[in-house]
DNA sequence: CGACGGCTCCCCCGTGCGGGGGAGACGGTC
DNA sequence: GACCGTCTCCCCCGCACGGGGGAGCCGTCG
């Protein structure tokens, strides 16, 4: 179990006043094993001691939200945290003057929120290592010039691989191996090879062990 | 016990063209046991099909798309499928004109998208009892009468003894019947009554949904 | 008093689960 | 070319699990 959070994972914090995009947005980043979310917000008033709290690497903020928004917060992190995290802006609107001045406030990407979800994850990637994302054309074109799969290199290093996670997120729902191979339309003993393996990696004994891992390590999460 | 997946689980059609909502509404949605996506389509101008194929119970639907709206398509689908699904639309906007267009064509509920996973979960469960929801203060005025969240509730009702619960809390830690048994001095026999009664009361099929209903539930916490 | 619920233990019985092994196909790397 | 990892599927096999009964003991409560 020891698996993702030992090879230091992007650790990101979510701020929206939707849960929707919130549940959207976890289960896009959290489906990578390199990535984990490590909370989330509904509005930039509690961003602050949540970036205090969780010491996140990005922070993926909404601009739009009913207290504080997030040309508000960014500022208030960057004037605020030191050695801040990097701010992912996220709005619904291609051009959204907000989006502009929170770049202007100094966050270090911008992000649709209509892209994909392999857009989503690399976005959260680059900025994480240190790239800006000003504007989707070039979300778009390092999404490209990274390649077809490109979840693919990160998951080699993973422990889980990527079918093994799928199987553990469905086990993790309560699903039996029958039901998991149905989802996944593979055959049962695939679906058996698969949790096996799980097991294995997890050093747990049978899937209910293998399930209180993933919610200990946050691979799942409740609510 | 014929828990949940026997008893009818409602089937949705998830159709937005934000990969975003969607992964949203299925996170939230698969989280219930009772509820499974059944497909998803990123247009109203692949529902028909979709809905031939996967005869979901309730088709969630956005109002803005780009090729085909859902108002059109929701008249599309009542017009054209016998035994129609329920419909369900999900909009952002409290007033959207759009919203009242569908509901005029046919639409059997109303659904923003800011709501809250349990309020979404309701709605979608009682659209498929034949239940309309027009107006979001109804989703509200039920879902405040529905209790915090789902799982609680579940567990609310369900009353567990006190020996049931100790025996949930070592089921929720990856232990097995003995080594309950031997925890808690008594006869695996024993421990097998007890984790019975727990699936019943918990309406889970096996230890690992009851497991993952304790985290849900807030019974049990990560960390 | 009897009724009831909780806790304890017992039986039988089917099956889902997990370990063990192997194997073919595909895609990368060296 | 050989090699390795992943995904897929297959076999056998033992056992823990969970459902279906029943039953005795002990309290509380009407």
């Amino acid at each position: 179990m020891t698996a993702y959070a030992e090879r230091m994972p992007v650790t990101v914090l979510l701020v929206d006043d939707e849960p929707l995009v919130r549940a959207g947005l976890r289960a896009v980043l959290e489906a990578q094993p390199d990535i984990s979310v490590a909370g989330e917000a509904a509005d930039g008033a509690a961003v602050i001691p949540l970036v205090r709290q969780l010491r996140p690497d990005v922070v993926a903020m909404d601009v739009r939200m009913p207290l504080m928004d997030g040309i508000e917060a960014t500022r208030a992190v960057l004037r605020t945290i030191q050695d801040p995290p990097k701010i992912l802006v996220v709005t619904t609107f291609e051009n959204d003057e907000y989006v502009y001045e929170a770049l202007r406030a100094g966050a270090d990407g911008f992000l649709l929120k209509r892209s994909r979800p392999a857009e989503i994850v690399h976005a959260v990637r680059l900025v994480a290592e240190g790239e800006s994302l000003l504007f989707p054309a070039a979300v778009r074109a390092l999404a490209a010039e990274y390649g077809s799969s490109p979840a693919r290199a990160a998951m080699e290093r993973a422990a889980l691989t990527e079918r093994e996670a799928a199987v553990l997120r469905l086990m993790a729902r309560g699903l039996s191996n029958a039901e998991i191979a149905t989802r996944l339309v593979v055959g049962t003993e695939t679906v058996k090879t698969h949790v096996s393996a799980v097991l294995a990696k997890l050093g747990a004994r049978d899937r209910t062990q293998a399930v209180i891992a993933a919610y200990e390590s946050g691979f799942v999460t409740p609510r």
